[in-house]
DNA sequence: TCTCAGTTTAGAATTATTCTAATCTATTGA
DNA sequence: TCAATAGATTAGAATAATTCTAAACTGAGA
């Protein structure tokens, strides 16, 4: 009945209150871009009684099961995206957003083949923007 | 005489005795990539008396004067990388571990361009790999 | 309903990094 | 050459993001 629940059961993760609190939020919705602080803050702004660790928790659980993606562009910040489709970033570093470019706009050729014993399990790109 | 210390002079940094460790360390070598953490334990290694504090501020100052790169792969840790061409790397997340890809080998397409009010300032490509 | 493995939690701990304020030093101009 | 000073260095404190810990709680299956 619930889609939430349903994504988290097909995720074997316990739909807990928390877990559907955070999925509602992301999930619910257009793709977006969070930071378990933004998320932190979004939960409490809306009277949810929630601790940042869990936030941390879910988070990392979403994302070992494909439900987030983890982007980092910046030492100090690590976003989560909801889209978890291949695809790459522009980033402002004066408004510390994220924008998405979907992949298949993007071609990228000559990437040399990995070192021994080791493959390329994904590729990242992100185009960082100044203001002009 | 010193090259470090030309390197510095045309950097408009004034060759300090710190400077010129680092620098040595740095630019006396092959390409390199260190964290302020993996430079500060080489200098004590060497019986180099500094603080952590000048390493980190050392390096932001190269950076600032185009000396060395920032890359940014892992939340946890931010490199500097001595090569400052326009290239991309390959990281190896079991290893820690940062390589150059040059930049004339890659060819990236279909890069739709910056929302209105910005311009892409660069691109960075970080192919990630997993041991096979 | 009962049980228990999986979850949540507050708060402490950790880690990378930056700040602060005192001290030191390279440069410059007399 | 040397004193003045702007810029650099330092130890240690402070901060910020994140992870850990250990106790309390709860969803799911028998």
């Amino acid at each position: 009945m619930n889609s939430i629940k349903d994504i988290l059961r097909n995720s074997s993760l316990r739909p807990t209150k928390q877990r559907i609190m955070i999925g509602k939020l992301l999930f619910n919705d257009v793709d977006k871009h969070v930071t378990a602080e933004s998320l932190y803050r979004e939960l409490k702004a809306s009277e949810q009684k929630i601790s940042l660790a869990t936030v941390y928790n879910t988070l990392h659980d979403f994302c070992e099961k494909k439900l987030l993606k983890k982007v980092n562009v910046d030492a100090e910040k690590v976003y989560f995206d909801t889209n978890t489709n291949p695809h790459h970033h522009f980033y402002s570093d004066s408004e510390k957003l994220l924008i998405d470019i979907s992949k298949d706009k993007i071609k990228i050729q000559g990437l040399p083949k990995a070192p021994k014993g080791k493959k390329i399990k994904d590729v990242e790109l992100i185009a960082h923007l100044i203001d002009n």
